[in-house]
DNA sequence: CTGCCTGCAAACGATTTGCACCAGC
DNA sequence: GCTGGTGCAAATCGTTTGCAGGCAG
């Protein structure tokens, strides 16, 4: 929730245009499922967005929650996160960073670090092109380690945790 | 398949110390599970580690093969990788390295490289304590883009490519 | 021998698909 | 109005679980 309301309209209107060029509808949906994730910096599954979209367009089926997200992706406008197991979690994509993943919880946290995106391998690598670059911290967020100070840890309620 | 013979053998025979020492059970099916990973550096899924597998034990289950790849995680042998939907892929553990992923066919390769693995977040973040960290090549295998050379890809059977 | 494992089959959860109806253009 | 998109339900796919019999210790 970290981004302002006036940023978001602007991306949603991005998205439009978008669209559009690509000659495909402009429907509620898509935007709402998109709106959803630019306000939802918690790398939600598709079935927390469908929870959080259906608010506001109530007659929203989680189908078509799936299938907006694959438009979206095709048009670069949302990112599967590469995170550990159970359900894929999602993300407006805004500008590249990193992760911190909590080992405990699974919570995402992104890390706005330029300077790491443009690591490339030190040596040759048999014709491989590189092209960009993600870096993954593993960890235990703040939450987590102030948990294991007292009982045994309680995963918070957060996709991808446990399984 | 890289793995010499004699450093395979090695890390079987580590592999059932370390069965032993946590009071589990050392049975074929597992050790031709970890067999199958240390031979194999595609990072398959667990339908190919269980078609290779098959080949020495032909009465193998897939649903053993997802057993014995549990265990074996919780020994800390294998390792799920973080890679792209579809199904999990595995790999055998040897020692800290990051990967080159091929954004047309999804095929992935080791990048042995050290110096990667002690990155830290620049800044401070909020509590979170970081303890290791993986980075992910994004680009083109070298089959990749010969094959674009000519007609438009075709991705390869590779467990994870496209959708 | 005794319990942990295996093999098999049924259960599950996430995602995809097929299709009739409805809404953008 | 035509076409592509939605909503719903059934189908799929990867993975997990429950349980009876078998093998490791």
């Amino acid at each position: 929730m970290i981004r302002p309301r006036s940023l978001v309209d602007t991306k949603v209107r991005e998205l439009e245009s978008l669209l559009r060029a690509r000659g495909l509808s402009v429907t509620h949906q898509r935007l709402a499922v998109f709106r959803s994730l630019l306000e939802d910096d918690t790398h939600p599954d598709a079935d927390r967005i469908f929870e959080r979209v259906r608010r506001r367009v109530p007659t929203i089926s989680l189908g078509t929650v799936y299938k907006a997200l694959d438009t979206l992706k095709e048009l670069g406008a949302v990112a599967e996160v590469d995170a550990p197991r159970s359900a894929t979690r999602y993300e407006a994509v805004i500008e590249p960073h990193h992760h911190l993943v909590c080992e405990t919880c699974g919570k995402i946290l992104d890390l706005h670090a330029p300077e790491y995106s443009a690591l490339r391998p030190a040596g040759p690598v048999d014709g491989f092109h590189v092209n960009s670059c993600t870096v993954q911290f593993h960890g235990v967020c703040r939450a987590c380690s102030a948990r294991s100070r007292k009982r045994p840890p309680a995963p918070e309620s957060d996709p991808g945790a446990r399984r």
